[in-house]
Order: C-alpha cells, then sequence, then structure tokens
DNA sequence: GCAGTTACGTGACACTCCGTCAACTTCTTC
DNA sequence: GAAGAAGTTGACGGAGTGTCACGTAACTGC
C-alpha cells in the first residue's frame, strides 16, 4: 500500500515542512511568505497548495507536531503522579527539558519581528491546555489537589510554564532543572494558599 | 504652535489608528491589509505611509497606548506597597482592572484567526516587564521579598496575569476581584516556597 | 494681503504575492 | 500496454505593496 505515488507525497509534504521551518527561522513568521517556502524546495508553486491552504496552515502543522510530541510525555507524568509534589515537578520538568531539547523549533514558535514576541496557540496547544485541566480534575477529584478553580490554575501553570521557558532559553547555560524548580515550588507554596471554589466541569474557552 | 497643519496631522494620525482598532476587531490581524485601513478612513492610501510604515507598526501603536496607560499605575501601585501582600494584589487588581475595563482593546491585542490565540508584546509592553523585574529588585534589596530569582518571578507574574485575564474575560459575569484573589494567593503561598538565589543585576533579555 | 516656500495629501504605477486551473506527466490498474 | 487516476506544473487574473511626481493648501516674510 506504500506505491511511488504514496512515497512522493510523503516526501514533498515534508520538504515542504522543513524548508518551512528553515524559512520562518530565517525571515521570522510575518515576513515569509508561501513563495518563500517552495523557492526553498524543487517543487511548483501550485503544488504548495495540494498540501496546504496557507502559511499559516503550514506554521499550525510545525506547531502541533510539537505539540503532539510532548503531550503524551506530559500527560504520563501527571498520571503517573502520586503526590501533588510528582504531579507538578513532573510537568514542568518535562515541559522545560523539552523546550530545552528542542529549542530550535520552539524559536520557530516564538521569533518574529526584533522588537515583538509573538507567541501562537494552535488548536492541539490548546487541546493539551485542555488536558492539563481535565487532569487537574481528576486530580481535585482524588482529593490530591484542595478544590481550587481549575481553570485559572491551568492558566496559571500556561503562563509560567511558557513564560519562565523564554527566559530559561536565554541563559547560558540552560538549566531546565533549576526552572521546573522554579515553577514547582511557586504552585506547591501557591497550592496551600489558594481560595477553594466550586468547581465547574464545563469546558474552559479562552 | 498647533496650526491648521499640526491639526490635520493629529486628525489623520487618529482617524487611522480607530479605523485600524475597528478593522482588526473585524477581520483579524492577520486578515487586514494597509488598504482595508485607509479605506476605512477617508484619506488616500499613500497617506497611510506618512504616518506609518506598515501594519505592524500601527498594531505597535496601539499596543503600546495600552500600555502606557497601565505601566504608570502599576508603577504606582508597586511603589506604594509597604508589605509583600500590598505589592502583588495591587499589580495583579490593577491589571485585571485594567483588562476588564479595556477589553475591547485588550481583544484587539489577541484576536486573530478562530483557532488560533496570538499574543504580541511590542516595546512598550516589554519596558513594562522590565519595569516590574526592577521594581522586584529593588523590593528584594529593601527587605520586602526574599532573595529570589527576579527573572523568572517577574516571568511568573507576567504569564498569570496574561493568561489568567484571557479565562476571566471569557466568563459571565467578569469579576476582575477574584481573578486578583486567586493570582495574589498562589504568588504569596508561592513566595514563601521559592527557592533563593544570588542576584543577577543585568537586564533580563528574553 | 500677496508672492514664495514648504508640507503634505493624492492616486496612478511598477512590482510582488496570492490562489487557481488547464495542460501535461507519471503512476496504477486491469 | 492501454485507459484512467493522481499529482505536478507554471502561467494568469486579481489584489496588496510601497513610491513618487504632481497639485493644493497652509505657513512665512515682506
Amino acid at each position: 500500500m506504500s506505491g511511488k505515488r504514496e512515497q512522493t507525497k510523503q516526501a514533498n509534504k515534508q520538504a515542504i515542512l522543513d524548508a518551512a521551518r528553515d524559512v520562518f527561522v530565517k525571515l521570522g513568521y510575518g515576513a515569509t511568505t508561501v513563495r518563500d517556502i517552495i523557492r526553498a524546495t524543487d517543487l511548483a508553486s501550485g503544488t504548495f497548495y495540494n498540501y496546504f491552504k496557507s502559511k499559516e496552515e503550514v506554521f499550525q502543522a510545525i506547531s502541533d507536531e510539537n505539540a503532539i510530541r510532548v503531550r503524551p510525555r506530559l500527560r504520563a507524568e501527571r498520571i503517573r503522579a502520586r503526590t501533588v509534589e510528582e504531579f507538578i515537578s513532573g510537568t514542568f520538568r518535562t515541559f522545560f527539558d523539552y523546550a530545552a531539547d528542542d529549542r530550535r523549533t520552539f524559536a520557530v514558535i516564538r521569533r518574529n519581528a526584533d522588537t515583538m514576541r509573538v507567541r501562537m496557540d494552535t488548536p492541539e496547544i490548546i487541546a493539551g491546555f485542555d488536558e492539563l485541566r481535565a487532569d487537574l480534575l481528576t486530580a481535585i477529584d482524588a482529593g490530591l489537589f484542595p478544590p481550587v478553580d481549575a481553570d485559572y490554575l491551568m492558566a496559571s501553570m500556561v503562563g509560567v510554564a511558557f513564560e519562565i521557558a523564554e527566559y530559561m532559553l536565554a541563559r547560558d547555560p540552560i538549566d531546565p532543572s533549576a526552572a521546573a524548580d522554579f515553577a514547582t515550588a511557586l504552585f506547591l507554596g501557591g497550592l496551600k494558599a489558594l481560595p477553594t471554589a466550586t468547581i465547574s466541569r464545563e469546558p474552559a474557552n479562552a
């Protein structure tokens, strides 16, 4: 079931994604055009549109690839967790390790014009947020966490993770452990002080 | 010193900014073109370029307007603070109140294509981060805060503020106080647990 | 107030990018 | 190996970009 047709299709798609990654890093997301991307392959302009609708969709595909790579790891950490400490430190440690590891792609997500930082959350990434939220609710039900506002707690963890990652990557040497320790301590200490609330089970839509 | 020349110049610039705000909200940042913006005014296309280099620069101007409006308030809160609690709760309360108040413009900053969230940090906004960092260092020197990693603490506060704001604005009713209470409790509790560190005085560049 | 000067608004222009599509090439199927 | 399906190609109409020579209206000094 993998004839030559299927093979070139895979190859072309990958070629576009690879080229796009390079070009995004080189020119920044805003400045790159669909033409820039295909010019970096040996394909014709029309071919691009057999695979993606726009440069935005390529960007999404790249981001989502990453999200799909980390999400299961994060999930596994949280499911394995038997204590609050494990839940939180496992999550942050995994995230920061990944960011340090794959910081080239992480840079693709972030980098733009010199004076502006951009962060985009693609559907897969947002799904990751919902997953964290769901796991927090489960942990609350299990009595692992106090009954705090799960949306806000999820939002806080997400915000801290992405923002600290940024500064972590700017340091030399890059130290994911230190970053994870910081974030973990913040939330472990904070959790004890957080107001408890009635819990909503509806999905969070921001 | 305010002849007719100067007046129309002010008026034109404001007309472009106002139109841009509307169009960004209506079409999303990515989809709007410079032409869309000037079409929403009664100016000619060439005139746009007498005032701004590109739609990106207009966007920056809009974001910066906001930053310039909140920054002094945040600063005042932090300088007035005599306790950690005042420092932190004052900062968050002011920020969330502003976000709730001016959520139309806040939406301009955030909204993009349906499935993607975007956050851009313009120079003025980033300057606001540096200001927070500086105030944290001052507070540490004054013995108000324990000697924690100021970059990471700043990053955490920024991340939590923006991320919670997003979810706060999605709720009905919008309750900035509750959001501020949550964030404040998180950091007050967290601060006690945070690892203490030697402090770097170099500016943070992420 | 009037000529000279400067500032700025205007829209046409040359250029680039976009997304599409008819023609062509290559693989697959029978 | 012929017929059909699948996929690639680049040229094309449409739209956006930034610029510039021109015209007009506001300032300046007399």
